[in-house]
Parts: structure tokens; sequence; C-alpha cells
DNA sequence: ATACGTGCAAACAATTTGCGCCATG
DNA sequence: CATGGCGCAAATTGTTTGCACGTAT
């Protein structure tokens, strides 16, 4: 399955020397579990990646890691109504969540003219736009023909939901 | 809005009795408190106000209060940012928030077009919307020549506690 | 060499809960 | 007058941190 790891750095492991971050042999796994996970894993899911590629890395860690790569600008933390945080990779170009309610199935989409949108509100009120945060929470219609619209592109599902 | 808080029932007082929410002295006054709150409080702060109209009320019970209005559909949680959940009385309307990065001053602002483009985006994934969440983070601008284009409700404040 | 990272456990902060007592419907 | 709420403090959960030691640059 996972193939592409004999030595060859990750992009996050990448991204990480250029920032002149010290790499170190725990980070070095976490950027790798990170590179490789195409969903949103919380802290204790990544913890618990990280440690079946090397066993003596402590939750600690985990949790320092992902807010110095936060910091950098490396990792985006999300916030899918469950208690702990979510992470993912930073990527070019703004995509969205959509959380399915039912099955906490998350899947993501861009909407360049959504974005644009929001840019003009910001000014409109007298301000200018940071950054934002959308969610949608949304049910799985029983039946849809595509009609390619807008680009999607989804993503694994984990863990539990509590609101 | 805030009508009265002599003997009148407030608006969310009401909405409890619909439900047949059982109404005790300390609900009628975390009732009052959110009812009257144009802000968006987190529990600290709803605690200390509802301690200033009856000093007997806990913390736990502003939290169990909070949660069991949250599951009525009377209150609406918020994440803003911050290390705490925040409240808002449930209004009839999408609004939505834009914090303010420098100051944590809380604007909200409806915008139709915006609810209607969500929901398309969202029957093209094939889904139904449920509920969403957008929070905008902005800087103000250093001046602002006005020009209304965009129905704008503004409904700002925040407040750093302290009497 | 030396500043910085790490593990561990204790510390924290926000929120939840168990348990007798009390009030509401 | 029975059920469900309340206060209090202890328990949980997610995350942070102090300290002594180890390691990348």
């Amino acid at each position: 399955m996972v193939m592409d790891s004999n030595g060859l750095q990750t992009r996050i492991e990448r991204m990480c020397i250029e920032r002149g971050l010290k790499m170190t042999g725990q980070r070095r796994v976490i950027a790798r579990v990170l590179s490789e996970a195409h969903d949103h894993p919380d802290v204790e899911e990544l913890y618990r990646r990280a440690s079946m590629l090397d066993a003596r890395i402590s939750v600690a860690t985990v949790y320092r890691t992902v807010r110095l790569l936060e910091e950098n600008g490396i990792l985006e933390r999300r916030d899918f109504g469950g208690s702990r945080a979510r992470y993912e990779a930073t990527e070019e170009g703004d995509h969205y969540h959509l959380i399915d309610v039912e099955s906490g199935q998350v899947v993501e989409f861009t909407h360049a003219a959504h974005a644009e949108l929001l840019r003009r509100i910001t000014a409109e009120l007298g301000f200018d736009l940071v950054s934002h945060r959308l969610e949608l929470f949304a049910r799985r219609l029983p039946d849809v023909p595509e009609e390619q619209t807008t680009q999607v592109a989804q993503t694994e599902r984990k863990g539990r939901s509590r609101p």
C-alpha cells in the first residue's frame, strides 16, 4: 500500500526544511503521517499513526509539532463539531468542507465564486478579509445524477462526533 | 428584542414553556440574561451576569441550562476562535459573523445571495443542506468610503468582561 | 558545543457528572 | 408528592508545560 516512503522527503518535511525547522526523527515521522493522510485526523489519531511507525513518540510531541506546523502555515486546524481539533496540510487554493451529518464523512470542495463573494462582503463592511471558515453540514440526497459544475474532491472520514 | 425585565416573560422563557421545559428560578434568570444579551457571551460571562441577578446560581447549572437550550433549538453555540464556546439566541434568518482579528469585536451581517449560493453548492454535491457555519476573520480598514451595495445589518458588540 | 526537542507526568482549562437536598408541575 | 433540577466538589477530556536529558545543526 504505502510505497513512497523509502528515503524520500515528504512534501511537509520539505516545507519544514525550507522554513529552517530542525528536523528530528519524530518530526519526520509526523510529517510523513501528515503527508500521507488524506483525511482530517485529530491529534489522537495522528499519535496512533505515528506510533505505528515509531513507537517512541509521545502525544506531547504530536501536540507540540502540530502547533509548530500550524504556526508556520504548514498545517491548518479545523473544527468539524467534535470535541477535538482536526488537522490537514495547507493546500494552495481555498477549499471548503461539507460534513455528512449522518456518517461524519467529509467532502471537500472548492468554489471560486464563493471566495470572491466573501471578499466583497467583507470590503463592504469596511474590513479586509484575513481568513475565513466555512463548513456545511448536510444530509446525502437519495440519488443525484452527476452534473459537473463544481469540482469535488472527496476525503475519508474518521472518529466520532458529538454535539 | 428586549421587552421588559420586571414581571414579563422573556422571549426565551416563553420558548422554554412552549417546549414544556420545567421553569425553575435559575432557568428564568438565565433566560433573562440571554434575552437581554445582544452579544455572544461564553458560559463564564453568562454565569457572571446571572450571578448579579441571583447569587445562588452555580456554573454547573449554567452549563446544564445552556446545553438544554441548545438541544431544544433555543440557543446556538458558536466558536469564534477562543477557547470557550459562545452562545446566542436562535434568530429567524441566517446571519453570519465577522470577527475583528484585532479587537475581537463581532459584526453580524446577513446576505441572502450567499445563503442561496450555499444551498446550490450543496445540492450540486448531492446533499441537502442542514446547517452551516461561516465566520470571517478580518481587519478593519483605515477609512471606509460608504457605498451601499449589499444589505448589511450590523449588530456589533463584544465584551471584554470587566464590571 | 549549544540551543532546542523530547518524554513523562503533573498542571491546566473547559465542561461534565455523582450525590444528597430541594422545588416544580 | 414524585420527578427532575440544583449546588458542590470531584471527575473527565483535550491540551499545555516544567524538568532533566538527548540530539540536530
